[in-house]
DNA sequence: CCTACCGATCGGTAGG
DNA sequence: CCTACCGATCGGTAGG
C-alpha cells in the first residue's frame, strides 16, 4: 500500500516550504503564487491540499505551541531546583530553535497574522505560558536559589534573548551549537560579570 | 512666520502614524488606504508629502539606525570600564525602547522590506554595530573584567533580551520603567543565580 | 488636498 | 493537478 504510506507526504511539503518562505519575507508579504512556485506546482493547487492561506499559518503556530506548552509542563511538574528546571527550559527554546528553526521562528514572529478564534486562542496560550513560566521563577526566589528579580521581567528576557539565535543561525556561526547553548545558560544563570 | 515654524509637521504626523501601524500589523500588511484614514486624509494625498510607502520605512529605519550608531561610538570612546560601557549601552537601549518604542520596534523588526540600495545599507550597519558591541566585550573580557564567553552570543542576548520589552510594555507594566531597566541590567550583567 | 482612475497582483473558485 | 477566471485591493498617478 504505497499510497498510504506516504498519504500526506505533499501537505507536509507544502508547510515546510511555506514555513521557510514566512521567516524569510513574512507571512503577509508571502504570496500562494511565490508558494506554488517553491512547491512547484500551480497555485490553484495547493487548495487541493490545504483550504486557506491563513490554514497554513495556523497549523505552523499550533504545532510549535502544543510542543512548547507539553514541555513546559513536563518541567514543571519534575523534581528538580528551581534553577535546573530553568535550565532544562532553556536548553529545550535554544535547541527548538536551533531543531525547527523555520517553524518556530514563525510562530514567534507571525501569529499576528494569525484569524480569529486562533488569534485569540494563540494569545491566550502564549499568556498562560509566560505565567507558569514566571511561577518557576517565583518559586526559585522564595526558596532562595534566584536572586530577588522582577518574575515576569526575567521571563521576558530568556525568552526573547533565546529567540536571538536567528542571528546565529544566519551569519554561520563560528561556535557549534552545544557551545552556543552553554554560552546562552552561562550568560543569563550566572551573568557576565567575572565574580 | 507661521507656515515656517511646522513646515514639515504634516510629514511627521504620516511618520508617526506609519510608525504606528507598521508595529501593529507589520509593513507588508498597511495599506496606503489604512494609513491615510488614521492620518485623516484620502490615499492620494499621502503622496504630497512622501515619495512612496518604503520612503517612509527608510526615514523610520535610519533615524533609529542613526541615533544608535551615534550613541555606541560615544561609548566606546569614553573612558570607562568594559562593564560599564556595557551598562551604559544597556540602558540606552532600554530607554530607546520605552521612549521611541513604535520606531525602534519597527526598525528592529520590518527593516526586511527595505528595497535595496537601503537593504544593504541597513544591514550594513546592522553588523557593524553589532561588530563593535563584541569588541567592547572581547575588551572586557582580555581585562579580566567578563567571564570568557563567546562575545557574539552575548551580543545577540543582550540585544535581542532588551527588544522583549514590547510584552512589557503591552502588558500595561506592574512594575515602572525604572524598574524594569534595572531588573534588566541585573539580570543580564550579573545573572539570576544567588551566590 | 480631492476625485477619478491605472495596471498589477492578491486569495480563492469553477470545472474538468 | 491544470486552465481560466473572479472580485477585491494594492501602490501610485493625472489633473485640477
Amino acid at each position: 500500500m504505497p499510497t498510504t504510506k506516504r498519504r500526506s507526504s505533499k501537505k507536509e511539503v507544502i508547510l515546510t516550504k511555506a514555513a521557510q518562505m514566512f521567516r524569510e519575507k513574512g507571512f503577509a508579504a508571502t504570496s500562494m503564487r511565490d508558494l506554488a512556485e517553491r512547491v512547484g506546482i500551480e497555485a490553484a493547487s495547493l487548495y487541493n491540499h490545504i483550504k486557506s492561506k491563513n490554514e497554513i499559518l495556523e497549523a505552523i503556530c499550533f504545532d510549535v505551541a502544543n510542543r512548547f506548552m507539553l514541555h513546559l509542563e513536563e518541567v514543571e511538574a519534575s523534581d528538580k531546583t528551581s534553577i535546573a528546571k530553568l535550565e532544562r527550559l532553556m536548553r529545550f527554546h535554544i535547541q527548538e530553535m536551533i531543531e525547527n528553526y523555520e517553524e518556530v521562528y514563525v510562530s514567534d514572529r507571525e501569529w499576528k497574522h494569525l484569524d480569529e478564534p486562533f488569534l485569540s486562542n494563540f494569545r491566550n496560550q502564549r499568556r498562560q505560558y509566560r505565567k507558569i513560566f514566571a511561577s518557576i521563577i517565583e518559586a526559585g526566589i522564595a526558596k532562595n536559589e534566584i536572586k530577588k528579580i522582577d518574575a515576569p521581567t526575567a521571563v521576558i528576557i530568556l525568552l526573547h534573548a533565546v529567540s536571538g539565535i536567528e542571528s546565529w543561525h544566519r551569519s554561520q556561526a563560528k561556535i557549534t551549537a552545544q557551545e552556543l547553548e552553554n554560552n546562552m545558560v552561562t550568560i543569563l544563570i550566572d551573568g557576565l560579570r567575572k565574580h
